[in-house]
DNA sequence: GACGACAGGATTGTTGGCAATCCGGGGCGC
DNA sequence: GCGCCCCGGATTGCCAACAATCCTGTCGTC
């Protein structure tokens, strides 16, 4: 984030890379993305290192960058990284959550069941991201918040791909409603529960879905 | 990690920090850096940047970059997110333990009490970070140990701080020993209980040297 | 004496070019 | 035909100089 030259090719980048052009495995060729950013090469460079220090891309010596492959495995020891950290963040969010932020909340869980009922896969999967942006925030855990949102970033195909199996999102809207019932009605214990037990059903389909290798 | 200089430089300026030179706040000028190192200015630049990712320095636009400042506050907020992924580790350690493992576990232990039978706080303060090491290993989770290998780095200072308090060793030696014993007893739910119930005793010490401020 | 502008030195950030490495294709021998 | 070698283009890695910024100490003015 040195520069604004930087950041921008960062930003550039991150977005498409979490917007699904450049698909994992996609060669990073530095003088394309000169071409694509506008700024110059030591800012793509950089870019790529910051990036790749967050686990988004991989880098070869002398063979380049690619957009990183998360496999199935890998995705579950993610989550499951996860798993306990966004019990962590629900936790303090229930704790410290002031009253508007609850609105919020409340407000922003009544958009997920609207888009699950018009069955808007795509907007349902920006939504869940921006909830657990919310209680990130709401949490004031800058810390957990962090880490939680690069394993998150990892992760954006898997909960898409998991997203478009049929039923799952109806699966997934009662769990994240009860998360929010339960930051809401600031029940620490509950909020934790709710949060590991959706990320535990997470893992649970995501096994489900390459047990074999 | 790019080429060898970079990598030379990365593990200089990580060890000279986790030893304790370069004390919290120390300025990182390049130039002294190159010739401690005795790599060219552009290794030395991107070392730094990659351990300003790791959040081990600290990184000012035009104003160079200095050795992070850990406070108390955030060195609880770090080791809340250490606990559960602790616990993630124990756990699996538990569950996919060899023998052999076990067995350089248990004579870890002992080597431990016998440096706190001794008085040996430094040593003792080494010890641990092994320990937590082959934990690490032996939960065959990369994932979680690079976490919580980053997230210990930055602890460093406190955790030392910490074994000096007298009497202090001691609680944290029967906490560990509950968990080696957990561990190599491949008692899953035991030893998961015992990490986070340690970290829980290190939260707490911690919030008793400076509840202030 | 206090305050502010200013110049000089020190330090960081960036650019451009050069060297090293990799990859694909064509040629040669068998 | 098959395998090996070597070469040229493409791409990445590195370095040294240049530009921009910041800090410090000095001078001048009030």
């Amino acid at each position: 984030m040195a520069s604004a030259a930087q950041a921008t090719a960062e930003r550039a980048l991150r977005e498409a890379i979490l917007r699904g052009d450049m698909p994992p495995g996609y060669r990073l060729v530095e003088a394309e993305l000169v071409a694509l950013t506008g700024v110059s090469r030591s800012a793509v460079r950089l870019a790529i290192d910051a990036l790749a220090a967050e686990g988004l891309v991989e880098r070869i010596q002398n063979k380049g960058a690619r957009v990183r492959v998360v496999s199935t495995e890998e995705a579950i020891a993610i989550t499951e990284c996860r798993m306990p950290l966004e019990g962590l963040l629900a936790r303090k969010a229930a704790e410290r959550l002031t009253d508007s932020e609850a609105d919020r909340l409340r407000a922003h869980l009544h958009t997920m069941v609207a888009a699950v009922d018009s069955g808007d896969v795509l907007k349902y999967s920006a939504l869940i991201q921006q909830l657990h942006g919310m209680v990130g925030e709401a949490a004031r855990h800058p810390i957990a918040a962090d880490l939680v949102g690069r394993l998150q970033a990892q992760l954006v195909r898997h909960q898409f791909r998991l997203s478009l199996r049929p039923g799952r999102p109806r699966v997934s809207l009662g769990e994240l409603s009860e998360l929010v019932h339960a930051i809401t009605e600031r029940d620490p214990d509950r909020a934790e529960a709710a949060a590991t037990s959706h990320f535990r059903s997470v893992i649970t389909a995501l096994s489900e879905t390459a047990p074999e290798s």
